[in-house]
DNA sequence: AAGTATACATAATTTTCTTATGCATAAGAA
DNA sequence: TTCTTATGCATAAGAAAATTATGTATACTT
């Protein structure tokens, strides 16, 4: 994830939503939609986003599957069992956490 | 931050925030507001703390003085005219951020 | 022919934490 | 009175997760 270096820690959590919403998607498909829904503005690196693949399926919570189109290798990724049970709770998690900073940046929320 | 490693990169954004609301803090005042703020779920460790605090020193975004309260030593941070204008900047930053979270996380408010 | 887009991958480096350690005083519990 | 918890600072070693750079390859556009 470009945009400016915020945010570390996030990026496993938002593949494992998009793979929650859209049963397979291959790694370059992923970083044009989050470019996508973001308008622009999280523009996710190779570098950040292939390892956290590949971490992410050697823990079991993805499964690949190959394919040409164009004389080009597709390496489609899903969600496991296991992988959705993860994508709920890191997206809980996440959420909760956002909560938490929203109350940071914004002290009247905390009051009530 | 402890918490669960989610966010990493937001720490000097919070304590410019804090410090934009309260005129002066020391370190372990800055680890408890946090602490009350969110109930206990972000706990702000010195390893991450300190270093960040003495970095924003050496950028000139801080300014400090100690004081001796019950022969214990406080080491007061303050923001600067600079560390003002940063604090604005990173606060924007941060929130224009976990919009496009938001995005991700709920598609559904991508669509509006 | 050169540049952009599509598509994967890895290595070196940097940033930013966590965990561990160290020093020091004060207050409360056992 | 001794041990633990709280207050208060600081730094070092290690881990995690990015960025940046590089490499390979095909397809399309200028």
């Amino acid at each position: 994830m470009s945009s400016s270096k915020l945010l570390k820690g996030s990026l496993a959590t938002i593949v494992l939503k998009l793979l929650e919403e859209n049963e397979k998607m291959y790694g370059y498909e992923i970083t044009q939609r989050v470019k996508e829904i973001t308008a622009g503005e999280f523009k996710i690196t190779e570098g950040a986003l292939y390892p956290t693949l590949h971490k992410l399926e050697a823990e079991g919570m993805l499964s690949t599957e190959t394919q040409k189109v164009d004389n080009r290798i597709r390496k489609y990724y899903s969600l496991t069992k296991e992988g959705n049970a993860e994508a709920q709770t890191k997206v809980a998690e996440l959420e909760e956490f956002l909560l938490n900073l929203q109350k940071l940046l914004n002290p009247k929320l905390g009051m009530g």
